[in-house]
DNA sequence: CTGTTAGCGCCTTCAC
DNA sequence: GTGAAGGCGCTAACAG
């Protein structure tokens, strides 16, 4: 075994099967037009010499490769491993392969050149449609379907598919207003994005809905990290009045805060309540457990790749936006604020 | 802009700029035989019409694609997560792209076969090398050179890094019994892989080099995720004579001991010691912060995509194999056994 | 410097 | 049912 010195195409499997490179095409195309004892012979031989049709060949000549292409930003980043999560599941259930590329950080600038780059690098061959991830781009070159996860902008030409942002975020913060919080501290997400933008509107939805008028120094801009999350966060706790509980636009942001207040001695939720956004995995197991948003994000991946999938197999072009919705999860990182505003200042 | 109804070649680019495609192909591959104006005429060309090449193409023909293959089982595992870190760095680094495939969970059975599939797919096209995660299968036929990381067996044909698995469980094992501990309880990973099989070793191996006779009650059988670890510490912790520390095989294993630990009503580290392997990043964040071997995975995907980059410029195909130092992480998850006993059977 | 020619490995007509 | 020929988009000779 080990690394054979040339790799064996199908010109070596037909002529040790003693047939034409049509033949064993058609048997590996599954036509049905082929000899029983023929095709038997052939998948023998495709078997004993561990052949496999070059992807590169094959979709240079034929538009079914029975791949997915996905781009995506960054792997590391929770977001981005709950939609591959569902993307897999969804990749899996209908029998297709998925194949990867990394556009490079979600913080990153140059991304939509990549993104760009990269679509058209699969385009028209080697995947029969593709899915991005947070795309930064809004218009790509490309003849196969195309599926965009929680797009940085509205685009209509493509399928889609976004959480209810807005809403969400009006949920939250109706829980906190519920628990009796009118200074609402806000880290947002980076304002480019269009769920950033969306989340901050419902933070003002429900402030004004309450009429409570928002606080300019409450609002505060992060980057979606845990870094921008805590230096918010100490920001926003230095305040002359500082909040009794922070919004923020997502889970990591969160965490970062509940660092900054715990250095800066208060105990979260009695001193401090927040709630994240996202749900990821590791909410339920910080301490405290978050209170936080749910979006689903394993499911929008499963959601956005069947949708490409059946595109591509119905042969449709019809550009749909699936919504997300959202859901509220309740843990303890919230309190009620019954008269807990003296104990803010001691540390 | 939006989905154009064909995806344009090579030859449209030749006829907007007047020139044939094999003027078109030199600037595209920076030929200096070009003259300079020619050149601009066909790069503004390019840019106007947003060209790209296809890959498949392109491969078809060339054997360099700037593109580096990687077979990974899973995107979620967060061993495999780290790796893909390092491999990422080090791309960018060397200015490469990423095509990744998943072959399938690291748990799943079939996996080999699916990896051979990936790894012939690419043969000798699209990718100029190829980096397998815990690779199942120990041979592939594949032009290009390949680098296996933490292979699940020793395979002398390829580049290979790994962890001293060996070594990094003596150590943590040394740590235990220094602390006093004498009944360490073992959770094993799948008995097929290697690094598991090199962390029992060195489990045996510290036992027997300060005497203690391995008790074969203590050594249990997980698979690496955190249910398994769970299960597991629950046997050793029922057993007659429970374990005053246990050794996982990993920290997913480990964090599911500390939750079998806890709902048993035992306090880590105070009723029990533990100890993980891999130093996860949540290895910080857990509760308590784990105490846990370091094996560096980013290093080893950074490691292991240097190698492979510098076989393929060199065009050398000698098979190095790179082992990974590991190193003891001491946190809070451990306590020396100074008359402790009495305490464990609270509830 | 640039165009022409010949394939890379595969699939798809079209004959037989 | 099966084989032979043509071409997918591109690059690498070879001419000019």
């Amino acid at each position: 075994m080990g690394r054979s010195s040339k790799s064996i195409t199908i010109q070596d499997v037909a002529r040790a099967a003693g047939v034409s490179v049509s033949t064993v095409s058609r048997v590996l195309n599954n036509k049905d037009d082929v000899a029983l004892d023929t095709s038997q012979k052939v998948r023998s031989v495709i078997a004993e010499l561990g052949y496999a049709s070059s992807l590169a060949a094959k979709s240079l000549r034929s538009r079914q490769t029975g791949v997915i292409g996905l781009i995506i930003p960054d792997l590391e980043d929770p977001f981005c491993i709950q939609v591959v999560k569902g993307i897999h599941q969804a990749i899996v259930a209908f029998n297709y392969d998925l194949l990867a590329f990394t556009s490079g950080s979600i913080k990153q600038h140059s991304r939509a050149e990549r993104e760009r780059r990269y679509v058209t690098l699969l385009n028209g061959s080697l995947t029969d449609g593709i899915v991005v991830v947070t795309p930064a781009a809004i218009s790509f070159s490309t003849v196969a379907p195309l599926a965009a996860i929680d797009p940085n902008d509205h685009c209509p030409d493509y399928l889609t598919v976004i959480a209810t942002n807005r809403a969400g975020a009006r949920a939250a913060m109706e829980y906190l207003l519920g628990l009796g919080h009118r200074r609402i501290g806000f880290i947002g997400g980076r304002p480019d994005l269009l769920c950033a933008r969306q989340r901050l509107q419902g933070y003002e939805d429900a402030l004004r809905q309450s009429n409570v008028t928002p606080d300019p120094a409450l609002i505060t801009i992060g980057n979606f990290t845990r870094a921008a999350g805590r230096s918010c966060a100490q920001q926003l706790l230095a305040l002359p009045e500082p909040p009794t509980a922070i919004f923020a636009a997502n889970d990591q942001s969160a965490f970062g805060a509940i660092e900054a207040a715990r250095e800066a001695g208060l105990h979260v939720p009695d001193d401090l309540s927040i709630v994240g956004f996202d749900n990821v995995p590791e909410a339920v197991y910080f301490n405290p457990p978050l209170t936080t948003v749910d979006q689903f994000v394993v499911k929008m991946g499963y959601v956005a790749t069947e949708m490409l999938i059946r595109a591509i197999q119905e042969g449709s072009s019809e550009s749909i936006s699936y919504e997300m919705p959202t859901q509220l999860v309740i843990r303890e990182s919230c309190r009620a604020t019954v008269g807990k505003s003296w104990n803010r200042n001691r540390a």
